[in-house]
DNA sequence: ACAAAAGTGTTAAATGTACACCCATGC
DNA sequence: GCATGGGTGTACATTTAACACTTTTGT
């Protein structure tokens, strides 16, 4: 590697994608610009980078301070840098996905002012810079991660119903499954636990719960076994 | 995004792990640094990304002032972003992956006078910086993702008998595979053509050549074909 | 003729897929 | 008692895994 201290650099930022689940769609965290370029637009929650912090670290940092989310998933997805992604100078950017539980984080709206909202993950208005390539860069690591690591998990509350398991892979997947094939599937696979505790306030049958078992999981995979549905 | 054009920026630099396939070893292209930090020690090639040119470009750039290889597979990994990763002062790596056909791109050893040379993957020498970190990502990546992305053959000449493919998922999973079912999988997902030529200067019966149909793959691919192995 | 690797099929086990009814509960 | 979703099993098709001998070619 050349080394040289002289060197013009680009700016470094990090931009998160952060994901709900709804009772019916898979949300995207937005907030709304206020300067320009783009003020008033959408755009993913992001910001720069500072020399005495890691990228995670940033990344966090910055998604607590525009959503108030905190301690929740996060992994980095990819490293933007077109020369022209922002009209005004040389910024990369370095994208997080994220992975939230709606019920267990409620967001504040706007920490530091700024408007953030929940937006529908098939239905999202324009966004500013290149955040929506970032945003469909997201969405196809989400699909494509769901299916061969647990990460599903992160958008339930602990204790859940297979139900609603399922209707996050449906929702994910884009495509119906199998109530039965899938119940076998992801208990064989034995991993959740069975806990001694009901769905509360339906009108109906209530619903035995289940908790993924992370230990287990970790204590399976070092001995080969692989999450896959 | 808060933006702000007086924050003190990260250096920003990209480090290339470039595997080939020898007779039967998985090897790294590593080059010997000649500055400090680190003189004499061997690192991966890379170096600092310009304002003018992306990532990809910065990526390829290097590695052929480095080490003369181009037009080769590659790919963006992870980027690195630990404060204290270089012992000077904030350096941020955009790491990529790339893979090269040892016959058909002979090394010019040093296009820029540095020393550059292949070493077996499962006996490096003590790499510079966090390089051999980055390296165990790559090497992860590559084993994970040869197994759904027909990217082996990058690392094959156009032509190809099929034993040198089934040698290619041997090296890289690291276990042996069955001569039968290997044939079997990998005919019956048609994406290979059965050339009308057959190795030469082989001193047994010669085998006959496959090349891998790219197109044929793309479009399968878009009719919702899956490569798998 | 022999050494070396190419090429080829069958069987059994495991896994995936399709499918429909009764049960428990709240209203 | 009825509407709503919870929970369950079986049969068939597909995929994977194990396994050994004959053929071709060069020396």
């Amino acid at each position: 590697m050349t080394y040289s201290y002289e060197f013009p650099r680009p700016a470094l930022t990090v931009d998160i994608v952060v994901f709900a689940l709804d009772e019916d769609d898979l949300k995207v965290m937005l907030i709304q610009r206020d300067l320009e370029p783009f003020a008033g637009q959408w755009a993913l929650p992001g910001g720069f980078v500072r020399l005495d912090e890691t990228l995670d670290a940033a990344a966090r940092r910055e998604l607590e301070e525009e959503t108030g989310l905190k301690g929740i998933f996060l992994e980095q997805l990819y490293t933007f840098g077109e020369v022209d992604r922002d009209p005004r100078e040389r910024i990369v950017t370095v994208a997080y996905f994220a992975l939230v539980n709606l019920e267990g984080h409620k967001v504040q709206a706007s920490t530091d002012a700024r408007n953030a909202a929940w937006f529908a993950a098939g239905d999202l208005p324009a966004l500013a810079f290149d955040h929506e390539r970032i945003f469909d860069a997201a969405l196809d690591r989400l699909r494509s991660k769901v299916r061969y690591q647990p990460i599903g998990f992160e958008l339930l509350p602990p204790k859940f119903p297979l139900r609603s398991l399922q209707h996050l892979y449906e929702v994910v997947l884009d495509r119906e499954l199998d109530k039965r094939n899938f119940r076998k599937k992801i208990l064989s696979m034995d991993v959740l636990v069975e806990l001694d505790e009901i769905e509360k306030d339906v009108s109906h049958r209530a619903a035995r719960l289940y908790r993924f078992d992370k230990k287990k999981y970790d204590r399976k995979t070092r001995k080969g076994f692989n999450f896959e549905l």
